[in-house]
DNA sequence: GTCTATAGTCGGATAGAC
DNA sequence: GTCTATCCGACTATAGAC
């Protein structure tokens, strides 16, 4: 993003000094930065170049469209979050962490604006099969990441056998993307007080998952409902 | 802010034959439709005029604008499901019922798109104040109805004071929101097994609330994780 | 209240100069 | 690889006929 650099340099030592990897980093950047402004609704080519101040046709020479654009981006974000959460979620082991680790994870993420970008792609999805995918793709990583967390956390309860792991993680994932969304909504209301709460929670289940179900705990039947 | 009316009509038996209303409800089914079908990305007062089969002008004379035209569809879906969510949880009384009754309300509003209509909404509200505050308008009865379900189901137990209610509504509705979310980026994963996971997990939880808190349960204190 | 027509703006995408 | 210039389509919103 620093140094543009466009004079004629004849390539010294470093192959091609016009960086076009540099250039798709910066056009990147400036996606996910006009995505966090202005939300999907307001996306353009124009827009997004106006907000990098480059030109609006680089965007077509290296990504071929502007949702092309945006599939870029979720890969991006997507390897990114990878990273950050692989070495966060390493140590959980029990519920509470798992929220704490989660809170840590939405306050950065929150700073810089990445939990509004994916949600507003998320959004975008639904107009797009490819960017579906794309999104898609970029959550693959977290959701695997809390998968085996879960499936860690379960492993030496009674639950294990009666709660299908990777419908959990689906619930878990759902969850903190929803808070997402739902903090998003309403500027007023931080997800702050909410993920204190849900610590609460975690630390009651937690309990809950050391102990032995209880008497009236019918696993596999659906109708019976404690009234 | 309903009747518009200002025609000197003598009023027969029906009071207008033009119907100004019956258009503005055209209008707005033409534009859950199109919401429905295109996301919001697709949106357009030319898209919504083609998908109801009407003049494109007649949004603007009605509705000022296409975003006044989605901040009203917000306010009318507010309605219909604040209806809705009142006959269906006035009778919950534990957590599995609950799950119940929300995997119920998913399905029969999933199949009319109104969940996909909204969640496409709230991506938009990020681009818009007032349409956000529109939205947060449509969702106030749902979250009441649970805030005071939740409420409702703390009542005889001890947890009451010290998990605040209001959070926890939250975080159920956050839940329920991001399950539309997540179901809807991947068409292969139904909300089905979710909600029958859910179910399960509610059971034990349902248990739990029946139950005086175990040993070593430290409601206030943030720093105790049993580990 | 509803229609046609249109002014004015903005966006996607490409051609071709540099 | 990057820029300027441009075509063309789609859009919002309004004016005015009916």
């Amino acid at each position: 993003m620093t140094a543009t650099d466009p004079h004629p340099t004849p390539t010294p030592v470093r192959p091609a000094r016009t960086g076009a990897a540099e250039t798709r980093a910066r056009i990147l950047a400036a996606a996910l930065g006009a995505l966090r402004e202005t939300g999907i609704t307001g996306i353009s080519a124009r827009a997004i170049a106006r907000h990098g101040g480059f030109n609006q046709a680089l965007i077509f020479y290296h990504f071929g469209s502007v949702e092309g654009l945006l599939i870029a981006v979720a890969r991006s974000e997507s390897e990114r979050r990878s990273a950050l959460y692989a070495e966060a979620l390493a140590r959980v082991t029990s519920l509470p962490e798992l929220v704490g680790v989660a809170r840590r994870l939405h306050d950065e993420e929150f700073e810089g604006g990445a939990v509004a970008a994916l949600t507003q792609m998320m959004a975008g999805a639904g107009g797009s099969d490819e960017l579906a995918r794309g999104i898609r793709d970029a959550f693959e990583p977290w959701t695997a990441l809390v998968g085996r967390t879960m499936e860690r956390l379960l492993a030496d309860t009674p639950y294990a056998a009666i709660l299908p792991h990777d419908d959990l993680t689906s619930v878990v994932a759902a969850l903190f993307l929803g808070i997402e969304l739902y903090t998003g909504l309403d500027p007023s209301r931080t997800a702050d007080s909410l993920f204190t709460t849900l610590e609460s929670v975690a630390r009651l289940v937690d309990v809950l998952l050391q102990m032995t179900p209880p008497s009236a705990s019918p696993p596999p039947s659906p109708a019976a409902t404690a009234g």
